[in-house]
Order: C-alpha cells, then structure tokens, then sequence
DNA sequence: GTTCCGCATGAATCGATAG
DNA sequence: ACTATCGATTCATGCGGAA
C-alpha cells in the first residue's frame, strides 16, 4: 500500500508540468514554441487598475499595449486550441470605456475569430450608491480560437438538472430567484458519480460565480472554479494550459489538480515566488486525495 | 360609487395617450418634436433576422441601416431621457458578428454617451445543442445617454435583500411568497418598500428575467417586465416613452399601464392594427384595477 | 457537532479636496 | 482647468467565535 501511493506521487510528479515564467508576457512569450498550447485563460490587469503591483496601462493605452500580447498568444496556441479573456471596461466620466471593445476588433485584424462572449455573472459584486449607475455585477468572458475546428468537451461540465432545480424554486421566494441561479460545477472533489442517475443538462454561456473574497492567503483575480470550468471544457489531461498574467496563480493551480500541464507568466516576482512554494502543497493534496481515492476502490 | 368610478375612467383615457405611427422609423422619427421623450426603449429587428417581417437587414449593412434613426432617436429625446437598446449579435460562419461593437463606436460619434451595459439574463433561453458553443442566455441591453444629468429613479426597482431572503423568510407563509409575484406589473397602490420595510437592496447591471412563452401571433421581443423594469427605473408618471419598433407592443402597454404616455413606430400595418385594439382591453384592465382600488382605500 | 451572529473584505464609482 | 488622491457609500460571502 506504501509503495503503491508513493509510486503514485512519483508518477504525478513526472507527468505533469508547471513551470512558472517571471518576466513581461510580451518578451516570455516569443521564447515559446508556436502552436503548444491547447488553452490560454487569463485575466490581465484592467486598464488603471492594480496600479501597486502592476503599472496600471491607461485607457488610452491599452490596445496597443495589449496587441504584442494577443499576436503572441495567437503563435503559441493550437490551431485547436481555445483562448478565453476575462475582461471588463471601467466608467470613466460617467461613460463605459471602449477598449475592450475596440480590443475585439483589432484582435480580428490579427487573425483571431471572436468565437463567443461568456457572461460572468459575480454574485457577491462590489458595493457602492451612485446616483446614475448600479453595482456593475459582470464581467466579460471573451472566446477567440485560431480556427473554426477548435477541441470542445461539452459533457464534462454538465449540470444536474431537473429536480434540482425544481424543489430548490418551491421553497424560494420570487427575489431568491431572480437572485440566484445555476451554479457551475466546481470540477474537482465534486464527484460526478453523485449526479448519474439524475438528468444532465448542458449549461449556458452565463455563468454564475461569486467572487473569491477575504481570508485567503492569496487574492484571485478570479475564484478558481473559473479556469477550473474552462479547462474542463476545453482541454483533456495532459493538455498545456497557460495563463500570461499568472497573478496568484489560481489558473495554474487548477490545471495541475486536474493533471493539465501548465504555464505561467508573472511580471512579479514576489507571486512567482509565492505560487513555485505554494504548488507544493497543492501536490500534496493531489496525492492525499488520489490516495483516498486508492485505499476507497481498493477494498 | 358608479359615477365616481366613470369619471375616474374618463380621467385615465384623457391623461395618457399611447400614440401609433405606421411607418418606417427613420422617416416617422422626422416628424416628431426634438427633445420630447423621456425614455426609448426598443429591440429593433436583429440582422438578417424575422427576414419575413422585417425584411431582414443584412449583417454587413446593419450599422449603416441604424445610424440614420439612432441619429433622429438623438433628437427627439430629451436631454435628461435615456435610450435603452436591446441587442445582440448573431452568430455567423462559427463567428460572433461585430456590428453591435461597431455601433456602439458610431453612436458614440454621433454624440451619444455609452452610459452602461446591462445584461438581460434569460432564464429559460432556448433549447438546443451545437457541437462548438453553449445556449445562448444573455442580450445585450445598452443604456445611451445625450448627457451626463439623466433622470434615474433608483429608488423604483429596489428588490430584497439577500440576507432576508434566507432570515426571513423562513417565517413566511406561502401566501406572503405569492403575493411577490403580483409585483411586476401596475405600479398601482402597491408599495413594496413598505411591505417590506427597508430590507431593500438596490439592484445590480444583471436582470434575470424569464423570455414569454408566447404564443402569440407576432413576434415578442421581450417579456414586459423588461420595459416595466426601465419604465420605472427612468421615468415617471405622464412622462414619454417611445419605442421605434414597436412589434407588438410590448413597451407601449407596459408604459400605459404605469401611467406614461408613449409612441410607438412600426412599419407592418397588421401589429400596429393589432395593438390598437388591444390598447382597449388594457384600458379596461387598467380600469377594473382601479375601480377595486379606490372602492377598498373608501371603507 | 450544529446553527447563528458579527465582522472583514473585495478588478467599484463618485464627489470633494488638494496640488 | 486638469490630474491625483481620499473618503463615503454599500452588500454578498465566508470565516471565526459563541450559544
């Protein structure tokens, strides 16, 4: 039994890549084989955003900056592969900017296809009153692929459906409806066997997750279920994941539990830093469920 | 009582006018006074969409067929009114088409302000299975302003808050839960604030609302309580709504019913025809509530 | 062990104040 | 006038301590 989880260990240890890349994404970037990767998610900074840890690219700056970017990440990616953007303009005078949008074009003209936009849906959205606005409680999930044949597994993040919803919507008021929603699956530790026997539905292009907040050591751009849905969808084990703006990590964590090799690119050091010492105990966790998973179908 | 109650009626029929123009919007549009409407909310025909109504404006000349009455929309609204677009774009050859970006970019030129972006989350979107996308459940619901001081009756669209939908209403009885559903549409007498006391919570950019089932001869854009919602959000009483595609009607009797009076365009004779007779029939719903009304606030 | 309450904490935005 | 910073506003969530 000893031999059998450590072998196991080992195996995991060899299998799967994570490699971490400190540097600008742009530069790291053409270090990199063309057509590797088989799904890029990321989050880069927002413009004027996170001034403190990143630069904070201005408004009026940010397709341009981010376009060395994009034409990089279409070399590296699949012809197979799939690329998905979380992004969301800010207000400024009272008016949504338009980088984002103008980005999409431009990242036309290179040679991408604007394949779909996800919705995500924050739950738990930033608070605040204004006299002309409400809490702004989406985000955007852009979807550009290289070619129209991209890999796609539909079925492995299907929802339970049915009575699900049916006796969760008896016992809630009208508001509680219209407040929540499906939920996306969480990949890992949810056990899919729990859900056969009962009907599986496909789910939509809205996804409905809150917001990673307090006590954790590390604060994700977004919650991990995120990337961990994506990949799901878009990559089978052993598949390359990459995220070009690391940030702490929480893509790079998803594809190593579910077996996906990875990459990242952090201009940060201190994240690097933090993630190279914190994958390993996400190792150890693998490993202590794998071999509760072992000793569970052993008997 | 009887007397009392007829004059309340002639009251009603004389204050709101609910006007309808047959016609093309971009010519009828011409005719109607500058700076005059309070609050246009429409869901023109989508490109190459219901091509047997509408004609079907192609993908690649959608932008150019709108920006003659986005310009005339410009005019006729006034300066403190907001223009609600219900939107999106289709999919074509596998791709997500641009015009809805590509219009936004040219309103923006035209002179108006992309104030916000809401998302109509359909709940019961459309059923259907592609081997490379999801259903699609959300719309686009663009908010443009002529300028930064717009009328915004937050206040209006309150809802719960999500700690008393847990707490509280555990302690409720069905028949409380019931009588939150008879919230969407008059306005009438009801007061939800004080219903529930100050449990409100403003609510976010994402409605979640289900499409119509409808079985109605004509095409629905969208359910009522979409322009109930803005209706109440942006206007108030005698003020002027417009809808430049009025289809069947979805806006102007969801406008009369809250008291406002309205315009609508469309070119196919049989919904203008259809929705004038049915005018009738709200004007006696609108009556009978009332009537009942007045007779129980009399005791 | 449960359940319940209190509390900190967010990819926010506006308006006022300060250089 | 124009930019930079700061405080006020506000609510879903998950944690820790208490009953």
């Amino acid at each position: 039994m000893i031999w059998k989880d450590l072998d196991f260990r080992d195996y995991i240890k060899m299998e799967i890549k994570t490699d971490i890349f400190p540097g600008d994404a742009a530069e790291v970037l053409r270090e990199i084989d063309e057509n590797t990767v088989d799904l890029i998610i990321t989050s880069p900074p927002y413009a004027d955003q996170r001034k403190d840890t990143y630069g904070g690219v201005p408004v009026n700056e940010y397709v341009e900056w981010f376009l060395p970017i994009s034409k990089e990440l279409l070399r590296v990616l699949k012809p197979t592969g799939t690329f998905i953007l979380n992004i969301k303009e800010r207000v400024l005078n009272g008016e949504r900017s338009t980088y984002v949008i103008e980005l999409i074009l431009e990242m036309k003209k290179q040679g991408w296809l604007w394949t779909e936009e996800f919705i995500w849906h924050k739950k738990n959205c930033y608070p605040g009153k204004w006299p002309n606005r409400f809490r702004d409680s989406w985000e955007r999930l852009l979807q550009f692929n290289k070619s129209k044949q991209f890999n796609m597994y539909q079925e492995n993040v299907m929802l339970p459906m049915g009575d699900w919803a049916k006796t969760r919507l008896k016992n809630l008021s009208e508001t509680d409806k219209v407040r929540d929603n499906s939920r996306v699956g969480s990949g890992f530790g949810k056990n899919i066997s729990n859900w056969i026997g009962r009907e599986l539905a496909y789910p939509t292009n809205v996804l409905h997750l809150a917001t990673e907040c307090s006590n954790k050591n590390h604060s994700a751009a977004f919650p991990e279920e995120l990337p961990c849905w994506f990949i799901k969808l878009f990559t089978k084990e052993n598949d390359m994941v990459m995220d070009p703006f690391m940030g702490s990590g929480t893509t790079l964590f998803a594809a190593r539990k579910m077996r996906r090799n990875s990459i990242g690119i952090e201009i940060v050091e201190d994240y690097c830093d933090v993630v190279k010492r914190s994958l390993d105990t996400v190792e150890l966790c693998l490993f202590e469920e794998e071999a509760a998973y072992v000793f569970a179908t052993d008997k």
